[in-house]
DNA sequence: AATGAATGAGGATTCATTCAT
DNA sequence: AATGAATGAATCCTCATTCAT
């Protein structure tokens, strides 16, 4: 008697050698969809890129938009985890911002094609990219509230705050991690950390 | 012997009717690009909905993509006359930056389709995206060194400033003007200014 | 102001040269669907059989089906055009049926390519098959009734009796029309008309 | 050196294990096919419902048609046994029919899968179809001599009426056995019996 | 005997663009 | 200027069959 699989089952490798086969049109796909972006990436180029043929593509996703959704929520794991590794220990949160945005930039420019497959994701599965973003943005407002109730920070609307870094990071990352190296990232976590920290106003400092 | 006009010259409608029809095209593409993003958009759903004949879309435009340019373009010049109406006349720089945040919710809020169609051009058009957003930038910045020199705000690295500043007002009118309506834009801006301009450290205010 | 036409419309040309194609599909098709069966038969070949690029077809039909349920409905009217022609005037039932039996199986024998694709019509769609024979049975009910009640055959139970008939005359198609021609029409048409006017009991003739 | 089994050979089970899992595999392919149709069923769709691998099926059968041979075969065999089974010991001819029209469409309600693979059989292995068939008409034929040297019933051209009488079998079977139930197998066997034993005609009886 | 991964040919459908009228 | 038919490359996905373990 043998109880089949739920109809949207994952199709899981039950082998070691299914296990690399898997991996490898993982690694392919993510150089591929980086590349062209989802709609001008083939399958073909895809499997060519792995060394397998065309059919096997389809032993292991059930379609071109499974294996993009794949890639992006492994994406935010691997965000989550760089910016938790680099943050850990940090105390402070404006200094923990001041890091964040380094690391950030830092990571994006070691993962300029799985930066972009997360941004395009916004019009190929718009529910996964609502959804990478909206953890980081909880993450963000407990951290916020965690620290206003610290004193480390004024108290504010710690939702739209979070929004507003996150849009920052977003857009630091793409204009000086993907598109241009002309700053260090240290520099620019420095320049807005500042912000951050002080706002705009000549204030008392 | 005819003389052919120069390639990539535009298509200029001569006449009043060619005008109307090309403006009926651009407004379909609009709502095509706008409903089903750019790959998905169908030239023969653009002609649809402009009901004219399918061959008549390339008597005014030599190509899908051109047309999308179009609209990016077009796009950049209602944001910016919308922002510069709304925040004529006001001298106070961090004034301004509320203002700014407002009205950019509400301009995204009665433009969803072009914002949508400003974001995907990252990945269809890619310099009209960074050339959208470049013309911000350096009117940002501008703003910023004017400001500093007014002594509005302090000295800073206005660049950085100013990409990180149009990252908030992106992703504010990314969840705020598109995803969900559960905030008014005055209040949004209103969170984002006391951010914007005295950030978050606990200072002396 | 146009109005667009209901989702699963029709796609009729507006030319007379796409007239022309249309035709040339449909014939293409009837060969094709005849020698290869449904799902052997190729869009490819259709086209090249019609001379025609491969997207011309999708100008004129919606799907391969749609094709198929269209030639299997022109051939239900050939058919009742060809019996109705043949029995024209004859106002006597029991002649009627000899001289249908033997125009049917001559029916088939020309047309044997679109006979194979009516009785596969039952796996590729089955309502256009069930269709395509209840109109049958509900003439020959109407007929069996009207006979009746003239007094020409004794009566019976008509519904029963008339999906026996359409029985008859489908195998004696596919055994003597289709399958081999061991037999002339006429003769087979005689020895059935026998069976249909005495039945098979030695009776008082 | 390996004597290899001549090729087509039959393969068979050498165990009864082996021979437990090709009837699963039988009984799931009778399944399948009977749902699905032989072009839309997948070797995987039957190894799945047979609970086994999908390599084993090839264990078993050298081909996807063969296994529909096969079923077709066995569908002819259950016919023939039921209805001997049925009709033993009926002398009489023209009850014989009464009683075989009733046990067929009994039959086919028993078994509306096997019924549909052989009717497809026509599409998917001419050969097969035919010859299931053939099998009919010439026991048919068989029994009409033999009844006309008893004198239970006319003279008559016996070939012709085996396969009218094997079409009429057919088609009630469809009607009345596999489309709808809205007759009593015996009232459908009652009213076309009084027309093969009497035919229309208007006689003296 | 059983497993399940691998293969690759095959086919329906879409759609930007061109062309004849 | 407008029309709509014609083109054919491109691509996702299916599936029977083979093979290594």
């Amino acid at each position: 008697m043998n109880i089949s699989p739920p109809p949207g089952s994952p199709k899981t490798p039950r082998t070691s050698r299914g296990e690399r086969t898997r991996r490898k049109l993982l690694d392919a796909a993510r150089a591929e969809f980086g590349e062209k972006g989802f709609y001008d990436a083939a399958i073909s180029g895809i499997t060519q890129r792995a060394g397998v043929a065309l059919g096997s593509f389809y032993t292991y996703f059930h379609s071109k938009e499974e294996l993009y959704r794949a890639l992006v929520s492994h994406m935010g794991e691997l965000t989550r985890h760089w910016l938790a590794d680099h943050t850990a220990g940090i105390d402070d949160r404006l200094q923990a911002e001041r890091i964040g945005v380094e690391a950030f930039i830092d990571f994006v420019r070691g993962h300029k094609d799985l930066y972009r497959i997360v941004m395009e994701a916004q019009f190929v599965a718009h529910d996964a990219y609502q959804g990478y973003f909206q953890v980081f943005a909880d993450d963000y407002r407990r951290n916020l509230a965690a620290a206003t109730s610290r004193g480390q920070i004024r108290p504010g609307a710690d939702e739209e705050r979070a929004w507003a870094l996150i849009g920052m990071n977003v857009f630091l990352g793409l204009r000086y991690g993907v598109w241009a190296d002309d700053r260090s990232s240290a520099e620019v976590a420095a320049a807005v950390a500042d912000l951050i920290e002080h706002g705009l106003a000549p204030g008392a400092d």
